[in-house]
RNA sequence: GUCCCGGUAGCUCAGCUGGAUAGAGCAACAGCCUUCUAAGCUGUCGGUCGCAGGUUCGAAUCCUGCCCGGGACGCCA
């Protein structure tokens, strides 16, 4: 089956009406066409489409705007196109009035596909890898991560939906300095456990897990470790590190519902040789050089701000090597799109990165990288600086515990990613109206509960149900609302932007609740109508159920 | 100083490929429960779209400059 979308059906047939209309009235070439742009006019008394049309033809034709429009008009096929009524307004817009009798088909189209309803062809299958969190296992994962978790989960769900193929990776920075200093600072304070003396390194990690789990490892080990070499010693200490705080971070993205298809190790890049290999490649290409003892890359080429030192001094890699590499070897796996979740510390990086991509031959947009913006609490009206109970960055597992997972979930999809975030935690909490979460859950379990009653009433929907009575005010905008759900998700997908999601849900939902108290729905008086909204009923609940789905929160049959 | 993101109603934010009178929620104000969940609905009030130029028939949207807020500018990761 291709793309079922009676909306999107209804626009291409319009729109090829206007461009047959504009040929006929020989006021444009198929040559000078201009795109054919419709839109849905704020305001109900301009129509169900508009279109400019005769504006953009005013300077090919050489008349005047309102002229065109009447020629248009005259040339267009209406019945062919669905149009009921035609009108022209202001400077030359051509308002069209649908027969809107098509409009409950989109009823019979969700219980046909159920909640495959919104999926499209619009990736054309094509590979996209997005890697996100990717947060280094020295820590706990903190409020800035759960958003680009998020944004990514919700994302990649989109895609998914919209056609992709999607995987979602992670990247274990497992190398390199800061492991180094992990292990140090497990050194520290396991010899503190123990009550012996050692120092903490300069840039050690102060947090709490850190202690936590130098505790469980006097618990399994008790001062084994004291007896061995400090290099034995540092290199147990560096293994078990990594693997308890990436057994941790892998268990707080479970617990907030967001998996991942592979987890993709640094180390792995210098043992295959890769990370040696991508500095040769582009020595090979000639953008490297060698200047204060250092080997540097003329990213200057590809619009850096300055270049960048791949080997250091005294022979290790800065941090963008083992990463060209490794972003040369998502190229290598065939993927027709990298997406990247940076949060927004690391927008400075951006431009090497993408200059490292070009340097190695490729494309430049096959790297798409999205800055998760900042993230502020607030809690009771005041800004949220320190966890109380770490003294660092609130962590995500604590939020969630806090708020609960499906409001944390909405609440960081909810807003564009690239605007600071103030996430009100009050708000997020309480089991109101306020809250948008609530409104919109509360929309799914309305519809639950009024099927279930259906059912106490005895009130059974039959297979021949007549739609054609759902001509309503709030139902015709309810059954409008539920045919813009494919292109909402293939744009969503398309721009990159989920947060399109919460915002269409939100405002079924608030068609729902509109409905609900403007019409009676379960009504043994008129059974025929009951039957004919209780299948809305049912379209609805399966599109606000789906897109919690995709954003990763809960749709409850009850509150 | 350079670069990135933001600046839209009192607050938090939407605003598509440039289109008609710039939207939503909250707050404020006025209403709606003998009726399927009032965790809901209806209405009113509220805007120099940061500022100034430019492009265009038409700019919140595109271009340039400036102002304000946040962030980044390491041979750290």
């Amino acid at each position: 089956m291709l793309e079922v979308n009676i909306v999107g059906q209804i626009e291409k047939q319009l729109k090829e009406g206007i461009e047959q209309a504009v040929i006929k009235a020989e006021l444009a070439s198929p040559e000078e066409m201009p795109e054919v742009v419709l839109e849905t006019p704020k305001d109900k008394a301009h129509g169900d489409y508009a279109t400019n049309m005769a504006m953009q033809l005013a300077r090919i034709a050489k008349k005047n705007p309102r002229q065109i429009a009447e020629e248009i008009v005259a040339n267009i096929d209406q019945e062919a196109a669905s149009v009921k009524e035609i009108e022209i307004a202001g400077p030359g817009f051509i308002n069209f009035f649908m027969d809107t009798s098509y409009l409950t088909d989109v009823i019979e189209t969700i219980f046909d596909q159920g909640s495959d309803y919104g999926q499209s062809n619009n990736g054309e299958g094509k590979r996209v890898q997005i890697e996100f969190v990717s947060a280094n296992p020295t820590g706990t994962l903190h409020l800035g991560h759960a958003r680009g978790a998020a944004y990514g989960d919700t994302l990649a769900n989109v895609m998914e939906k919209a056609g992709y193929q999607v995987e979602r990776e992670y990247y274990i920075n497992d190398a390199g300095n800061q492991i180094d200093n992990l292990a140090k600072s497990i050194e520290a304070r396991y010899f503190e456990v123990l009550g012996e003396e050692k120092e903490m390194p300069e840039d050690g990690y102060q947090g709490r897990d850190i202690i936590e789990l130098a505790k469980q490892l006097v618990e399994e080990h008790g001062d084994h470790f004291l007896q061995q070499e400090e290099e034995e010693r540092l290199q147990a200490f560096r293994k078990y590190g990594l693997d308890y705080l990436l057994d941790r971070i892998k268990q707080d993205l479970e617990d907030f519902r967001v998996p991942f298809d592979s987890w993709f190790s640094e180390t792995s890049l210098y043992t295959n040789g890769l990370v040696e290999q991508a500095v040769e490649t582009l020595r090979d290409k000639g953008y490297i050089y060698e200047a204060d003892g250092a080997v540097w890359f003329r990213s200057t080429d590809f619009g850096d701000d300055k270049d960048r030192v791949l080997v250091k001094q005294d022979g290790t890699y800065t941090y963008l090597t083992p990463d060209i590499a490794y972003h040369q070897n998502k190229i290598d796996r065939g993927f027709d799109q990298l997406i990247n979740i940076w949060g927004a510390d690391h927008h400075g990086y951006v431009s090497r990165m993408q200059a490292a991509i070009q340097a190695l031959g490729n494309p430049k947009d096959i790297l798409d990288i999205k800055i998760a913006q900042m993230v502020n609490l607030f809690e009771n009206g005041e800004k949220v600086k320190m966890s109380k109970r770490t003294g660092k960055a609130v962590t995500m597992k604590e939020l969630i515990e806090e708020v609960g997972l499906d409001a944390t979930r909405y609440f960081f999809i909810m807003r564009s990613n690239d605007s600071h975030l103030d996430f009100d935690m009050d708000l997020a909490k309480s089991e109101s109206n306020d809250n948008p979460v609530y409104y919109v859950q509360y929309a799914h379990a309305r519809i639950c509960s009024m099927l279930r009653q259906a059912e106490e009433k005895g009130i059974h929907v039959e297979d021949e149900v007549n739609l054609s009575l759902l001509t309503a005010e709030k139902e015709v905008d309810l059954l409008k609302r539920l045919g813009d759900y494919p292109q909402v998700i293939s744009e969503a997908a398309t721009k990159k932007m989920p947060h399109r999601i919460p915002q269409y849900v939100f405002d079924l939902a608030s068609d729902l609740h509109s409905f609900y108290n403007a019409e009676k729905v379960l009504d043994l008086e008129n059974i025929e109508l009951t039957q004919a909204r209780i299948a809305l009923m049912k379209a609805v609940r399966t599109v606000i159920a789906d897109a919690l789905d995709l954003i990763g929160v809960h749709a409850p049959d009850q509150m």
